[in-house]
DNA sequence: TTGTAGGCGTTATCAG
DNA sequence: CTGATAACGCCTACAA
């Protein structure tokens, strides 16, 4: 029963409140937010009052206190490896997509791939009590992840699906892309197919793998161990492990990269070691990163829709913020599309 | 197990509050706030006590609760044209370097390069009360974008500069940069170069325009109204302008890009001519992206420090929500470094 | 249609 | 050192 001292407590910060358009259009609070989130209950005469009063205050709603008393943040999280990897600002741009048009903002966190980041970043989001996270590539398998996924937070995965779990998940069809480059490259007389594989702890690495394993059978092809070398999706690894392939003492005529970035890391060496591409090897990328179609680089490769896989994956986490949680998973497979550029050709003869 | 009957009026959404907390280790709230805050205050073993009742609730602090109170979001807002620009990662990567170590999480948002679009985002940015302000490469000298500036939230411009007020601002030097630039292809034996200019309403193109004459003064070389080309940042304006070059009835011998993607697109434009380089023209790009070191690009460029300048930019802005807006703008120029790799070479004897 | 009051989860201010 | 309590700014029953 304690009665609040009802005078001008307000405002005193600088910032103008709900409270003095209030007073300065002589209605209720609760009639300014109701006039100005557009509730069709207010009589269009006091709502333009309230709106002349809000402008001429220059009053903004804080999203802070509307989030804390509507249990809601329009914010979603995006947890990717590095945003300085060419193909993360496409999905980046899908997320935004839907998000801008739910009214949601994007938190945004590197990290560089490393588990104690992820989880640091995947905390600290939840702090923010984020509508939702969006996890692109991240680890997923770790007890620890598991246990902060565990929460009420919608979430989906991109690019890494857990085999434990049923979560939401958005991917690619790896067994149609990867087949089809193999495809490309027997057709083209190619029998040594070498392999760059993506990093360990990473679902997708193991499709791929498993797809390109697929392909050779299918094309009566033998498994040659070595022509399989680990990789790390950077330019780095594509370099060293095509240093490894051309060591070799039959190497393979073609090369399957795990991502254009591995790829610009053979070219990279095939530079260096005065080979030509496509004369004396083939070589494959995967993302068709803008990079890819550029003259000098003239890749090809296998395109993935990230953009539409970015949108996809935020309206799935969306739909689930609406339904509150009561979702069950759902999963989105994207097609993957050869797109056949110069550095692939005709086998040489030996 | 999870679910608490319902006791006290706290705790009812699923959520457990710092209210569950004191109640579970018997002490008062402000103590549980000062306990899990680090506040040297209280004695040890409550801490403990608090912690681990903490720790058995799974207790997560809400940070969009404590924004309300501390009028603090510790959050920052940033602006770009475009994430999947290859330059703007590594501002971002800058900027995050500083805000992770300050606690602060990233809002980011593209705007194309679109003035509405920027509106449109300063104003989400603002109403969800960020502490303060990165805008890279912004429209800044509009009306409205000053007008929404004008409100207490500290900010700073990276490369974009506005003559008509004090900003923070970071940015390169790029008399130095153009300078050393025009400096190598003269040495070269070029006297016919040309300029793919920036887009307009940009303090960085008019700064690195007005370079580029400088440097022609410097070397005594003639100004030719028609090797300037207005160009837009991207592959496609490069790819243009370099059209419009070789259709010239005495084209340049060498070609100063607006940046690296522009140079790019003149790539393209050479490929798809016939025109090699550098044996038939000399090319020089602007960022050194990534990509710009790749083998089959290899350009030679003028090095930006993208990751520095984010950084710088950030610190500044930092210390100004320190400060709480009573410092005066600052400024920070980065220098610019000449990177020669394989696209510059001797004019060619005609 | 409009007004009143309570509470969202914290931290800061005091009083013990 | 610890505890009670008042804001922070907003939305939403419910009352008028």
């Amino acid at each position: 029963m304690t009665r609040k001292p009802p005078q001008s407590k307000h405002s005193a910060g600088g910032k103008v409140s709900i409270f003095d358009v209030a007073r300065e259009a002589g209605v209720a609070v609760s009639t300014v937010s109701n006039a100005l989130t557009g509730k069709t209950i207010v009589k269009a005469s006091t709502r333009e009052r309230v709106q002349a009063a809000a402008d001429k205050l220059g009053y903004r709603v804080s999203v802070v206190a509307r989030s804390l008393r509507m249990q809601r943040t329009f914010t979603l999280g995006v947890l990717l490896a590095d945003v300085a990897n060419p193909s993360s600002p496409d999905f980046l741009r899908g997320i935004e997509d839907i998000a801008d048009s739910e009214q949601c903002s994007l938190l945004v966190c590197n990290t560089d791939g490393q588990l104690d980041k992820q989880l640091a970043q995947m905390r600290v989001l939840l702090d923010r009590r984020v509508d939702g996270l969006v996890l692109l590539s991240q680890h997923c398998e770790q007890p620890e992840v598991r246990a902060l996924l565990n929460g009420d937070t919608p979430y989906v995965m991109i690019q890494r699906r857990s085999l434990s779990h049923d979560d939401n998940y958005v991917g690619a069809n790896n067994e149609e892309g990867i087949g089809a480059a193999v495809k490309h490259l027997v057709a083209l007389g190619h029998r040594r197919i070498g392999l760059i594989r993506g990093p360990r702890d990473s679902s997708t690495a193991d499709e791929r793998y498993a797809a390109y394993l697929h392909g050779l059978q299918l094309h009566r092809l033998p498994r040659v161990a070595q022509y399989v070398v680990q990789g790390d999706y950077q330019v780095n690894g594509g370099y060293q492990a095509a240093k490894q392939f051309f060591a070799m003492p039959s190497p393979p005529t073609a090369i399957l990269a795990a991502n254009d970035m591995s790829a610009i890391g053979v070219m990279n060496a095939a530079h260096e070691m005065g080979l030509r591409i496509p004369e004396d090897f083939s070589l494959i990328g995967l993302d068709d990163i803008e990079m890819a179609s550029f003259s000098p680089i003239n890749l090809t490769t296998i395109a993935l829709q990230r953009r539409e896989m970015g949108a996809a994956a935020t309206d799935l986490v969306m739909k689930m913020i609406r339904q509150k949680g009561s979702l069950k998973a759902k999963k989105k497979i994207f097609p993957m599309k050869l797109i056949v550029r110069g550095s692939t050709g005709r086998v040489r003869e030996d």
